[in-house]
DNA sequence: AACGTGACCAACCGCCTTAAG
DNA sequence: GCTTAAGGCGGTTGGTCACGT
């Protein structure tokens, strides 16, 4: 049974944020607990406004070009991760992120004719294996794709889903793999720079790293 | 002017993780 | 080590606005 959440207390208010809220919480904003705030908002409804609203570094508007451009490579090698993407934008949200994706990216994408969940034109990512091409499993791909984010573990993450993968193929083979990740439908100077950054990622020093096909 | 429709986005919901006691 | 409250995050909803009929 699942906890019930601040929110359902009585005396919180739903909906929008009033004036005078905006500035209370601007007032409380860094203290260790939003609820200190004594605001009619619970804690998770004064964290999100001050995160997606009311921090001073957000930058508002339309998004660059660029900014685009770099949303789907990450949403290519992240999935929704939509923090960590939109911990890579300054000044953007992973709330904007995530509905600038929905509404404009996602569009666009199918437009193109291309697979927003995928980045595929209609063909399943795969790994391939020495002697045998075998399709990456969502939950393999997930490990093989956490090290990105600078993670520790992401060596062993690594290999576990490699050895997921291997084990659920019933196969023995040693793996030699490179993570190669196409972007065939971006600009070749976005691509260009991107592998550049790519390059300089752990991930791709190590050499015992899956290979990653997304075929476009 | 009234109504319908679609786009946008702020905010909520529910699950999971983390940390305090 | 266990329990529980709070925070974090992705998915989803619903209010508002613009535009077309």
């Amino acid at each position: 049974m699942r906890k019930p959440c601040c929110c359902d207390k009585q005396g919180t208010n739903k909906g929008a944020w009033s004036r005078q809220e905006d500035k209370k919480l601007i007032v409380h904003a860094g203290q260790a607990c939003w609820r200190s705030a004594d605001l009619h908002h619970c804690g998770k409804s004064c964290r999100l406004r001050w995160i997606n609203y009311l921090k001073p570094d957000i930058k508002r508007g339309n998004f660059m070009p660029d900014e685009e451009d770099l949303i789907i490579k990450l949403h290519a090698l992240l999935g929704n991760r939509w923090s960590l993407i939109a911990g890579r934008l300054p000044g953007r949200t992973d709330n904007e992120v995530k509905n600038y994706w929905n509404t404009q990216i996602r569009k666009k994408l199918k437009k193109m004719g291309i697979d927003p969940d995928n980045h595929k034109m209609n063909q399943i990512p795969q790994l391939h294996f020495h002697n045998q091409p075998q399709q990456c499993t969502s939950a393999s791909m997930e490990k093989a794709f956490n090290p990105i984010n600078g993670d520790a573990d992401m060596v062993s993450d690594a290999g576990s889903c490699l050895e997921d993968d291997r084990m659920s193929a019933g196969s023995s083979h040693d793996l030699n793999l490179d993570l190669n990740v196409a972007f065939s439908f971006l600009s070749p100077t976005v691509v260009a720079g991107e592998q550049k950054k790519l390059e300089n990622t752990e991930i791709l020093e190590n050499d015992e790293i899956p290979t990653l096909v997304l075929f476009n």
